[in-house]
DNA sequence: TTGTAAGCGTTATCAT
DNA sequence: ATGATAACGCTTACAA
């Protein structure tokens, strides 16, 4: 008839005739306790299914042993890499991870970080949305002393350790070898440009473009927010331009991937007619076919070094406020899309 | 010099020399609050920057407003679409989500659910990874009473809903599929058979091969892990038996593209040579060439199903415990890589 | 409509 | 080595 709830370390004191804090104790190893106690109180834990109320204990240790991770989307092989990552040292050093996407949805994101900061996690890894052009929800944690760990899409308005890859040279490495591949009149399909990526790839396409001495015309610039279906349409549109590209550097792999599908229907040869490079280096562009040249950024490594910053922080407390910023190297994969034959 | 933590209700009490628990009212809209009051008290919230402080309401109330959702790996297309479809209706309802990955091992999927137990989630939503095969893990929940919904792997010894797709008619329609293309040799790649999904696979495979009066022979039956490497290993040994075979149904795409990848590295033609069918309609298997016939699961879907059941379990509180198990239809999509020319 | 006070399950401080 | 007790920040009877 009692209305019987989860066992409590007072349940196990109770039965034992112990006082609660020996069993807290025990419990946590503390080696004030004497073998033969801590053998008997484990032993009645777990006869009884004692399971530990962590939200007490966060409650009163105001940790949570727990850090949260905010990606736009965690179905993109990057992001899921730079996650695996990032759990691979937290759980080695016995933290929690909560993932939370936001979607590339502003509110939604935002939402999240209230949640998180609620929750009190103990430190945040964040990748922005594309639509974020306001930064609130994370000087939350900024301000409150929260560590915070920016990967891949950062913010420059808010002070806090970031690893980015080198985007500008990924640009610029791209654009160079398309140039090689016998390219002149390339057109770029990059992301927005609140999104410091996507300046930064655009740059290094710039540069590129400057140091080979071609053109970079207007109307082979588009920004959009680089789905299959933004891919489609902007070749669509590159097409239609009078004169044509005949080498595309995209911004991500599947914008690349929509524009060899619609140029495989238009009967235009790729990598013959256009020459295309992508970036990210998603799975599927090795697969393809033709399979998509790209840019491979370290997002294992990414995420392990995200990890190993914000729990250095959290363990630190508000020791160090000197931040620093990681730029990871990028590397170029040729594949067929961007070589004559 | 004060050691000032976050600011709580109490803070905001003292100031506006009211009790706390007005202002919990207040900030939890209860009614009954005068809107002056409620007013006055939001402002002021808004002013010292007060965040609540869910742990310890979650401590008071004894609910989390959180479900928890395991899955062996959030990078796949099928678990991805499921977690969208979650938190669709998660969000909706009030609820948060946390995602936590088990990679298919074992141990870490005991660990998730130990923690995702002990921060008491209100119920939970699981999908068992391939090396699961005792489920205390999992009774921890369902014996405790807290909402449990399985989704894809299931798993038959605890009492719980289900939410499957029909795996059985989705080998047997892949199979037939396959002999009405021609296959006469069929081989099949399966998963491990201690996960129901792939001995109904198997089941379905079996029965369509059986009406068509083909035999299986046991040097055509692969089970492993369905990764990409076992996939080709799978390839090389069916290639090296006397018969080979001239159709293979494949349990995932993942393996599937294995085999295609190593087939036209020697130089055998899909569909030509050999026909293949695989399993999940991952978006590669569109694009890919040739591109893989498979079997749609409508992940989106069973993600909003699954939050729907938990919710409403969680809602009605150990009312009822009919448990249900729905079965979603699957779809063959025929693509280049099951159809002779 | 608002205030008082107890309690959620832990951990930490101070005694013993 | 163990016990008693207060506190973490909130919600909720019950009182006023």
């Amino acid at each position: 008839m009692e209305k019987q709830g989860e066992t409590t370390i007072h349940d196990i004191a109770k039965k034992l005739n112990i006082a609660a804090s020996t069993v807290s104790r025990a419990l946590n190893n503390n080696p004030i306790i004497s073998e033969p106690t801590r053998k008997l109180i484990e032993k009645t834990a777990k006869e009884m299914g004692y399971r530990p109320n962590i939200m007490a204990a966060n409650l009163r240790t105001k940790k949570t042993n727990t850090i949260g991770v905010v990606v736009p989307l965690i179905n993109r092989h990057f992001f899921s890499s730079v996650i695996s990552g990032v759990e691979e040292v937290a759980y080695n050093r016995g933290f929690a991870v909560t993932i939370s996407q936001s979607n590339d949805n502003f509110e939604k994101e935002e939402k999240i970080a209230q949640t998180l900061f609620s929750n009190r996690v103990d430190g945040l890894i964040v990748s922005i949305g594309m639509q974020t052009k306001t930064f609130d929800h994370l000087r939350l944690f900024s301000e409150r002393k929260v560590p915070l760990v920016f990967f891949d899409r950062v913010v420059d308005e808010i002070e806090a350790d970031k690893i980015v890859v080198d985007d500008y040279r990924g640009g610029f490495k791209a654009t160079e070898h398309l140039i090689e591949q016998g390219g002149s009149i390339i057109a770029h399909i990059g992301g927005p440009l609140n999104v410091k990526i996507y300046q930064d790839r655009l740059a290094g396409f710039k540069d590129a473009m400057k140091k080979a001495g071609l053109p970079v015309d207007e109307s082979m610039l588009i920004h959009n927010s680089l789905t299959r279906a933004d891919g489609t349409n902007a070749i669509k549109k590159l097409l239609q331009n009078k004169i044509k590209p005949d080498a595309i550097f995209c911004a991500n792999d599947t914008s690349a991937l929509s524009v060899i599908i619609y140029l495989r229907q238009m009967e235009i040869k790729v990598p013959d007619d256009i020459l295309i490079v992508g970036f990210s280096n998603e799975p599927f562009s090795e697969v393809v076919t033709p399979s998509i040249s790209t840019i491979r950024q370290p997002g294992f490594e990414m995420g392990k070094k995200a990890a190993d910053l914000l729990i250095r922080q959290i363990k630190l407390k508000e020791k160090s406020n000197r931040f620093q910023t990681f730029v990871m190297p990028t590397e170029l994969i040729v594949r067929e899309s961007s070589v004559r034959k």
